[in-house]
RNA sequence: GCCGGUGUAGCUCAGUGGCAGAGCAAUCCCCUCGUAAGGGAUAGGUCAGGAGUUCGAGUCUCCUCACCGGCUCCA
């Protein structure tokens, strides 16, 4: 089955290469293969192109579908395939890329031919169900420094059905993109205008949640071993020069400050320094070990134009980020306690699939091949202790050292990468960091690097696409609106708003002259967990008439409601 | 940064060279109301910014900024 929608997606793929040959004589093909969606085709086109052409090429492919020409497979020498494409110099590259001696698989369908191991299906005919859908610009092999090419998006189904079920489930996700429902929920805005790109303002509804993912996040900790440290924002150059970001990370870093008198600082993008200073401030001993020291740690970072989206990419942002330090026997029992802290920490916000990554040694790196394979092996071992699914990622570390990172899978079946553990050989050399060992020698501690959430903005950002904007009770904005029925009932709802709030629950009231179908509705768009309507009735019998969004209407005591919404509260955030 | 697109009221959007518009939201007034929008009135704009073409530019051209879909990069 997997099998066969591939071929049917390369060969649609083929179909848009050949109606584009056919509308757009003198294109030049760069790769077209079948995607996890769908799949795509790179064209340097002769003139300009936009997506509006999009429908004429849609109209060919339907010519070229009607007329079921048959796919035909062909083995040719590479000399031969080199006289076919002799006028198309992507294809050539390609070709070269091939050993001399070898021989190449061809598709033919009527006019049109292409590289191609295939496998196809048998007839165009057989694509029937298929959608264009947007064009991008794409480098030639994924290289900044190569010519760009116009990449064509398209997807391709075996029935209407799933098609169908495909384009809904990308109107969806368009729903519930957390820009739209940023602004809709009144969560957050940005203004690149007057404030700059990338840069997040937090509105009460959002700072809610906010500080109810840090609560969470600090008991948690708490918990588990760390202590917690605060750090300057800002700190003289000289701090970032020993680091090596300045060397390294300038392009990424907001610009230095100058002062007139002389002197630079520089806002931090990592928060890494900062707590090694405070490592730095006594002589450490290896009786302390392992140190764990956490912080949401606030860090800007110049990220290139053309990449900021919305929270899920800024400029300025909070990591939760922490340190430990230890010996390098420690690593691998520190690397699975973290493993497993991500894991309590993730599921407590609801998400229980993950997809992990290992990145290991890159081909520029500091340290040396032994520590790397020690490391990666610690890595490894704490990938096993856990028992989690890994793939390897060969070269994708950092250049100071290997890590994980873990990938969340969201509702709509999304990966976001949230979660990040880092094992560190080159910054406690540039500080060097000691510790006293057992027999008194001095020695540099091993420093992992780790982010359970990643950032607050982006996690939020996948929080409110996960849940739709309807928060779990414990994470809502607003938990309960008290709505009083008219103005006379405000006052015995502001009564019970107070006992409410005493007890730590975040609660509203529906003043003002609106109807109460108004009212209602405005808190549906909301997502408001649960609405408590008050009117006369109520009032004499001293209880509210609760709803649940979605759910059914019962009347509880003042009490009853309280307890109610505390037991729900406990229960969402995955404890025992 | 690169390719393509977009930018009109707080939001969603009409307006293809000739007087700046609608719905929702906001404000005020009437209604004191029983679970998915009660009625009326008012206010709200440097049409992203700048330059140009034209008798005349929201509309056409160029530059800048920002955003959107991707590429590259990434928490």
């Amino acid at each position: 089955m997997k099998k066969n929608i591939e071929a049917l997606r390369h060969s649609a793929s083929h179909i848009m290469a050949q109606a584009v040959m056919r509308l757009y004589p003198g294109t030049k093909l760069g790769i077209g293969p079948a995607i996890e969606d769908g799949f795509y085709y790179d064209f340097e086109f002769p003139g300009s192109f936009s997506e509006d052409d999009l429908e004429k090429i849609t109209a060919e492919m339907k010519n070229i579908i009607k007329e079921g020409q048959p796919f035909e497979r062909q083995v040719v020498s590479k000399e031969e395939a080199g006289r076919i494409f002799s006028d198309q110099p992507y294809k050539k590259e390609l070709l070269d890329e091939i050993p001399e001696d070898e021989d190449v698989s061809l598709y033919r369908n009527s006019e049109f031919v292409d590289l191609c191991r295939g496998p196809h299906v048998d007839s165009t005919s057989r694509v029937k169900h298929f959608r264009l859908l947007k064009t991008a610009g794409a480098y030639w092999k994924g290289e900044e420094k190569n010519p760009m090419l116009t990449r064509i998006y398209g997807t391709v189904f075996p029935t209407g059905g799933e098609l169908d079920g495909y384009l809904k489930m990308q109107e969806l996700a368009r729903e519930r993109d957390h820009r739209k429902l940023g602004r809709e929920l009144d969560l957050f805005s940005l203004h690149p205008e007057e404030a700059g790109p990338g840069l997040v303002f937090w509105h009460p509804r959002g700072a809610a949640v906010r500080r109810a993912i840090e609560d969470f996040w600090l008991n948690e900790h708490q918990r588990s071993g760390y202590e917690l440290v605060n750090i300057p924002h800002v700190a003289r150059s000289r701090l970032w020069e020993t680091s090596g970001h300045l060397e390294f990370y300038k392009d990424h870093m907001y610009p230095l400050m100058e002062f007139e008198q002389g002197g630079s600082y520089v806002i931090k993008p990592m928060n890494c320094p900062g707590h090694i200073l405070v490592y730095k401030n006594s002589i450490r001993s290896y009786r302390e070990f392992p140190i764990r020291w956490a912080e949401l740690g606030t860090v800007y970072r110049y990220e290139k134009p053309g990449v900021l989206h919305g929270l899920m990419r800024v400029r300025g942002f909070t990591q939760d980020d922490a340190h430990i330090f230890c010996r390098p026997d420690q690593v691998r029992e520190e690397i699975s306690r973290v493993l497993r802290f991500i894991i309590r920490m993730l599921s407590g916000f609801g998400f229980r699939e993950y997809g992990v990554f290992l990145s290991t040694r890159p081909e520029k790196f500091v340290g040396t091949p032994k520590e790397w394979d020690e490391a990666e092996e610690a890595l490894k071992e704490g990938l096993k202790e856990v028992s989690l699914d890994y793939e390897v990622d060969p070269g994708e570390g950092v250049f100071y050292g290997p890590k994980i990172d873990i990938k969340i899978k969201d509702s709509l079946g999304r990966m976001w990468q949230c979660s990040t553990v880092q094992v560190d050989f080159n910054i406690p050399g540039k500080f060097e960091l000691e510790y006293v060992n057992d027999r008194g020698e001095k020695e540099t501690p091993v420093m992992i690097h780790r982010a359970l959430l990643g950032s607050l903005e982006r996690f939020f950002g996948v929080l409110i696409e996960h849940y739709g904007g309807r928060f779990p009770l414990w994470l809502a904005p607003v938990q309960a609106e008290l709505v009083p029925v008219s103005e006379k009932n405000l006052e015995y709802c502001l009564g019970i708003k107070e006992t409410l709030e005493s007890s730590g629950i975040r609660v509203g009231v529906s003043a003002g002259s609106d109807k109460l179908g108004k009212k209602i509705w405005r808190l549906r768009k909301l997502n408001v967990p649960y609405m408590a309507v008050a009117g006369d009735r109520e009032a004499e019998e001293g209880v509210l008439s609760v709803r649940k969004l979605g759910g059914d209407q019962m009347k509880f005591s003042p009490e009853e409601f309280l307890k109610l919404l505390q037991d729900e509260i406990s229960r969402g955030k995955g404890e025992p």
